[in-house]
RNA sequence: GGGUAGGUGGCCGAGCGGCCAAUGGCAUCAGACUGUAAAUCUGACGGACUUUGUCCUACGGGGGUUCAAAUCCCUCCCUGCCCA
């Protein structure tokens, strides 16, 4: 085991907060001291079917202190997905039900599994202790807050000076987040940023259960693709740790240049230096700067091998304008295109538009080319004869080949 | 429970009997430029069709008045605020 001051510099490197920071110092001298390990709790509410980057920000900090010897206590909050984590929203959550809650969840531990060590760490389903909890425990527990404190959150602050509603039961959520550390007895809670006040309810909790209180680390929220707001699955502007290399590679490739540090910082395991040598205009073109942190990404959950080729065939499909190596094949049924098919048809079979009057839009729009000689389409009721395969490009994104039958 | 203000397209937000498929902003998509970055400019942005047009569906749900309703009336549902 490494000492406890070189664990608290590696573990606080990229860190929001540590509150408090002395007691995190004294629970690492204790356990380097006794030989015990800490219990790492980090819980994740499967409300959707994607793990991605901004989760994985936290999770190589739990990663993180796996490696240093700790145990890593991964919650999934089947229980608190039904309610709704209010933290940093400006409105209520859709709460899901149980059948949706069940199916997402093993779904997430294998997602999850791409970043830590699963074989190490403790899983634990919160309805574990919640499903047993009757009408009395839960007054007991919203006995333990008081409204004063639920308001002092800046996020329920300005939904209620904006009017927005809030739910009693989002109230409960950070209760349920604090009773599970009372539960697991965490010695150590990791979250975003903007969990501070749930991560600190678990203390109340822990204190007023006889426990020692936990100490909250709080991670940077990580933005996501447009570089405006929070990487999440509702916004769209996200990169899941399933997503093929590819994918990852070129959405990475899409994000502002003003994003880089900050994910170079969190995403990857590069010293400070190497981040600001590549980040140094003068040094390094940015274009090769988002290039190699692309590849960072994609090597973490593909392999080196993986990493290249993707970023291989991103500069093929984008600095040589070249179609991608491997174009998918699309089948058209010859009855509906024997004779020639309508161009904005042939799109919408491809699944490129949405309806006709979206593909005429593309059309006329001029982002349409057929052909290995990118032949530009202007009139949507052009007559196309498919062939034994013909490319079909929209933009600078969508290829496919079109085939007949 | 009483009073009051609201519910409009992915979001915000105008419209308040015909000229409204609905101003504007954001987001999105396509084009130009480029490093698929940013910034900027251009265009599009409910659906169908034989697309400079015709028709259908839409302004919380249902019903009604009218030649005509997002706009008026009734009713139901939902939300905010004030009072209790």
């Amino acid at each position: 085991m490494k000492s406890a001051a070189e664990q608290y510099s590696l573990i606080t490197r990229g860190i929001d907060q540590v509150v408090p920071a002395d007691e995190f110092r004294k629970k690492l001298d204790h356990a380097v001291a006794v030989g015990k390990p800490l219990r790492v709790k980090y819980g994740i509410d499967p409300t959707g079917i994607d793990v991605h980057l901004g989760h994985t920000v936290p999770l190589r900090k739990l990663r993180l202190f796996q490696e240093l010897g700790h145990k890593a206590v991964l919650i999934i909050g089947n229980y608190t997905a039904l309610v709704g984590d209010p933290s940093g929203r400006d409105q209520a959550r859709q709460r899901l039900t149980e059948d949706q809650v069940e199916k997402n969840a093993l779904d997430y531990i294998t997602q999850v599994g791409k970043v830590i060590d699963l074989s190490k760490a403790e899983v634990r389903y919160n309805g574990e202790w919640f499903s047993k909890y009757r009408f009395l425990d839960v007054l007991a527990l919203a006995g333990k807050i008081t409204l004063q404190r639920m308001l002092e959150r800046d996020d329920f602050t300005n939904r209620y000076k904006a009017g927005t509603a809030i739910y009693l039961h989002e109230c409960l959520y950070p209760l349920m987040q604090g009773q599970d550390s009372v539960e697991i007895r965490a010695d150590v809670e990791l979250g975003g940023s903007e969990q501070l006040f749930s991560l600190m309810a678990g203390r109340d909790l822990q204190k007023d259960a006889g426990q020692e209180p936990q100490v909250c680390l709080t991670l940077p929220i990580l933005r996501g693709l447009d570089g405006v707001r929070r990487m999440g699955k509702s916004l769209g502007n996200y990169i899941g740790v399933g997503e093929i290399p590819y994918e990852q590679f070129a959405k990475t490739m899409s994000i502002p240049d003003d994003l880089m540090l900050e994910w170079f910082e969190l995403l990857t395991n590069l010293q400070k230096v190497e981040i600001l040598q590549l980040l140094d205009v003068a040094k390094t073109h940015p274009l090769e700067a988002k290039k190699h942190l692309g590849k960072e990404i994609v090597r973490f959950y593909h392999g080196e091998e993986q990493a290249n080729k993707a970023a291989q065939e991103w500069s093929r499909r984008f600095s040589n304008r070249q179609d991608p190596s491997e174009i998918p094949e699309v089948v058209v049924p010859r009855a509906q295109a024997a004779s020639g098919i309508a161009a904005a048809k042939l799109l919408v079979l491809l699944d490129f538009a949405k309806s006709n009057n979206d593909a005429r839009r593309l059309i006329q729009g001029g982002g349409v080319t057929l052909g290995p000689d990118r032949e530009k389409v202007a009139d949507p009721n052009l007559l196309v004869q498919l062939g034994d395969g013909l490319i079909v490009r929209v933009g600078s994104r969508r290829v496919a080949r079109a085939r007949l039958d």
